[in-house]
DNA sequence: GCTCGTTGTTTAAACGTTTTAGCAACTAGT
DNA sequence: ACTAGTTGCTAAAACGTTTAAACAACGAGC
């Protein structure tokens, strides 16, 4: 078996050092005065025995990797696993492959899988945080690694950049809508988690409760449970609040897991009761009643995301300036919502 | 800001050669009688200054990498972003870390990306590949790094281990049980393939139809359509169709196209149209009605494929002898196929 | 004839490991 | 007293790049 050709072989077999063929390779003949018939030859040659660098080599040279790491909270969730597809074309296009891990919200699988990543020497990071990890964060941007968050955010991480939604408003909005459908007493599903845009989707919540002066009814469900169980909870919530007519639901798998439930009681959607889910999902448009939800611009968000960390990743020096981009979710109305009968 | 401190410092601090350090922090200091004495300080130096060993160094050095390159369709695919979600969960907890990409069922894009993860000295694979790809496997396999292929195979592949499931079985079994339910006239509708798990689960289709003496009706979608392309074909099959009493669909994003295109028909499922899916999904479940679907087991495809590889990894000689593992599917029986009223 | 600048290329160090081969010192056996 | 074996450790090469610094050769300007 042939054995891998190295760039000293190159060298070798030419007659010349390795550095210029390095310096060839690397697109640097015209700045080091290399002669275009050298630069010709070495072309010609590389192309012939198809040569290709040795990655690692180079990495443990330069100290880059052209590896981003991405930590979602579950490839399995199709909002992410959405954003992981974009997210990693576009990356590819540019030159850098992604290294993914899912977080599952837990906060020392993060910590470990963030030392992991470093260890490897990887340029940047995407990621979708659990709490309780701004230190890290904080220490890999303080080594000079630009880190885009998404989703939620972290308070108090300077330079960090971000890409989201604007949860409150969107919450607000579908509350309104469901107001005017004339829903009075609507129920609010979320987690039991300090994560930002889980607590923005409540304060929007409790913000238009006081606007359209309703009565707050919140179900925090604890995470990482089983979907049986969230299930459940739902379940019992619904049994002790008989008299709400809608119930928003915080995010998509929680929305499905009210589907279950709302089955599960024999609730009439949208008579008996009204729906809307925070984050579509195929099965929200194809559900009986289709299933009003609020949309995040998923093609936006991965292209914000990696625009901006290849931007990041360009400028060499770091920049204490962080960008906060905040996006319009869609509201997108469905027969879930279409008011009492 | 303090520099990352290597094998040379700790060695240097402690009046030591690197070898011995090396040694130490490998686990051969028993091998290589280092005094026990000596053992304990490098440890609680190394303990004491957080030192942790450059992988790229190591890797260059050693020419493992200790990473897995993981290519499936498109990670956007439940089956497959959940498959992702319990190889790299396992992987993991080895020690091996994943470095995945999409290969939409290219086969360009899947040899570049076959070429890259190469170049980046990825230790093994794990693989569901698209047509016209077996060179390039052979390849990896004679230089030594083994590969995993999962869900479709590839003929006339030395070496190459597969782990997937009985598609002609499950087929048949699923048209049987329409059969019996009552349908007389089933359609299929898949993709215009040639990967072996979709010839399978046409011959499934087509072995069935011969045992019960029905007329075959195939319609063959082509590859990597817009979702509202497939939708229209199935339409127009369905229009052209209009004596079909059933249909079955060879994977999940076929059979939701096909819920689309029923819905648009105005179709009663089951009883203007049975209907049956290849490939279990949240939707399907909570359809109404909800459909008919064979099962693939998820976890033991998962399980299977990455202990596989593991051992694979282990045993430094390339092993001729290739596994094949096929699993068996559940027929889950709901409301799309309970016969004609 | 000397310095100076330009052109085209090379020398050698550096990145941080692993590992082969070997060395020094001591013990034990003859 | 000499060899043989053991113990405990190390020197140095190797992995394949990049890059700062230097160098040789030559023409131009004084």
């Amino acid at each position: 078996m042939k054995r891998k050709l190295s760039i000293i072989d190159i060298a070798k077999h030419l007659n010349i050092s390795t550095t210029t063929v390095s310096f060839i390779l690397n697109g640097r003949a015209k700045e080091k005065r290399i002669s275009d018939e050298l630069v010709e030859r070495v072309l010609k040659f590389v192309e012939e025995v198809g040569y290709k660098p040795n990655v690692l080599a180079r990495s443990l040279r330069t100290g880059k990797s052209n590896i981003i790491g991405l930590l979602v909270e579950s490839i399995a969730n199709p909002f992410f696993a959405n954003i992981a597809r974009l997210i990693e074309n576009n990356a590819y296009k540019n030159g850098y492959k992604i290294i993914y891990s899912s977080t599952e919200n837990d906060t020392e699988k993060t910590k470990q899988i963030l030392s992991i990543f470093r260890e490897r020497h990887v340029d940047g990071y995407i990621i979708a945080p659990p709490e309780g990890i701004e230190e890290e964060v904080t220490s890999l941007i303080k080594s000079g690694s630009p880190v885009v968050l998404f989703d939620r955010f972290l308070e108090n991480v300077p330079g960090v950049d971000f890409v989201g939604v604007n949860s409150v408003q969107s919450i607000y909005t579908g509350m309104k809508h469901l107001v005017l459908e004339g829903y009075k007493n609507i129920g609010f599903v979320t987690l039991d988690s300090l994560q930002s845009q889980m607590q923005d989707r409540l304060h929007g919540y409790e913000q238009a409760t006081a606007e359209f002066k309703l009565t707050e009814h919140v179900k925090e469900v604890s995470y990482n449970q089983s979907s049986e169980n969230i299930v459940r909870q739902i379940v019992s919530f619904l049994k002790r609040k008989r008299d709400l007519d809608a119930i928003v639901f915080a995010t998509n798998y929680l929305g499905i897991s009210g589907l279950r439930a709302i089955k599960e009681l024999g609730l009439k959607i949208p008579e008996d009761i009204g729906v809307l889910v925070f984050d579509d999902n195929e099965l929200f448009e194809l559900y009986t009643p289709s299933i009003t939800s609020i949309a995040q611009p998923i093609e936006k968000i991965s292209d914000q995301v990696i625009s901006l960390l290849l931007k990041r990743l360009d400028q060499q020096e770091i920049d204490p300036q962080n960008e906060r981009i905040i996006l319009d979710t869609e509201l997108t109305v469905r027969d879930s919502s279409s008011g009492r009968k």
